[in-house]
DNA sequence: ATCCCTTCCTGAACGC
DNA sequence: TGCGTTCAGGAAGGGA
């Protein structure tokens, strides 16, 4: 399940080979992978195209092109990116492979046929085919050159120039995002409008880090827990990146290397193991119809009474 | 507006 | 062995 930190890291691994390429035709071997307009009319636009960029927004690797014109990738649950040379074996779920004049492959393999390629056209296409995704986390991060669409950029054309950069995230939009909600946080941080990025595994992971029950409604949770939520979710990608990726199964960076942060993992499928903090063992749950992963202890459920935190010798409601 | 459910899709892991 | 069922889930869209 490529996120945020798997996307950053395909986009990192992509970056050296594909800026600065030209594309001499894409070969959709499943027409169905391309998210918008016919399949003839993207073979067209995208042969001879230079890419004069790369950036990632949310879970969304962006290609910017020449003529002020963008590739969207989104690859769901199983997509793959992987720039191979010429001639290359084909995976039995190959659904496209864009050639580059230099002989490279750029393969998109996808067993389950989620992921999209789409393309987008100037700047309003650009902003109309983000127009769902939420703050941006800034995550620090010694690697990361920091650059975000339409962020000052010296290096000449990047393909990002004019593109508005995007709003980021802070325990102040998460608040306005939670208050009043009683849908359960972990629903809440699932959705692309709350924080762009976040899928399962990470909000699980920062959801336990903040030593948040998800299934809290958003609108209970204190300003604090806020911002140690807010400092979760960075903690937690920003690991996750510096791990490059996790690779539970499908996930692999462009160049084929697999992640390792999977091997970090505090709760994400760790059930019936002990918790990190506690030792107690962590418990498997179904929120929003997604596999989620909390520790009893540490993440206290809303539906329980308060019971350890009654003090000592007290009985009964007080 | 908010929330929940369904749809898309394949392959692994089940149960009988 | 083989068949049918269930599960995995990101995001769009629809209904309540």
């Amino acid at each position: 399940m490529p996120e945020l930190p798997e996307v950053e890291t395909i986009c990192r691994t992509l970056a050296p080979i594909l800026v600065g390429s030209a594309f001499a035709r894409a070969e959709l071997v499943w027409p169905g992978c391309v998210g918008n307009g016919s399949a003839p009319d993207f073979e067209a636009s995208l042969a001879g195209s230079i890419c004069t960029g790369i950036s990632r927004r949310g879970k969304y690797l962006l290609i910017a092109l020449d003529h002020s014109r963008w590739l969207g990738v989104h690859l769901r649950m199983t997509g793959r990116l992987t720039m191979m040379d010429s001639g290359a074996d084909r995976d039995r779920h190959l659904r496209a492979i864009l050639h580059l004049q230099d002989g490279h492959e750029l393969h998109f393999i996808d067993q389950r046929k989620f992921g999209r390629l789409t393309l987008a056209f100037g700047v309003d296409g650009l902003r109309h085919f983000l127009r769902r995704l939420g703050p941006e986390p800034a995550i620090d991060d010694a690697q990361s050159s920091d650059r975000h669409p339409g962020e000052a950029d010296d290096s000449g054309s990047s393909g990002f120039e004019n593109v508005p950069g995007p709003d980021f995230m802070t325990a102040s939009s998460l608040a306005s995002r939670f208050s009043g909600r009683r849908a359960p946080i972990k629903s809440l941080l699932l959705d692309q409008q709350s924080v762009a990025g976040l899928g399962n595994i990470y909000v699980d992971e920062a959801l336990f880090r903040a030593r948040i029950h998800p299934l809290r409604s958003g609108g209970s949770l204190a300003a604090h827990e806020i911002r140690n939520l807010y400092q979760a979710i960075r903690d937690a990608l920003a690991q996750g990146i510096e791990n490059r990726g996790t690779t539970l199964s499908d996930y692999r960076d462009a160049l084929g290397g697999t992640g390792s942060n999977q091997t970090k993992l505090l709760v994400f499928r760790r059930n019936g193991k002990p918790c990190p903090v506690c030792g107690a063992e962590i418990i498997r749950l179904r929120v929003s119809a997604r596999g989620t992963h909390v520790c009893p202890r540490c993440q206290v459920d809303p539906s329980e009474p308060s019971a350890p935190l009654r003090p000592p010798g007290v009985t009964g409601e007080g």
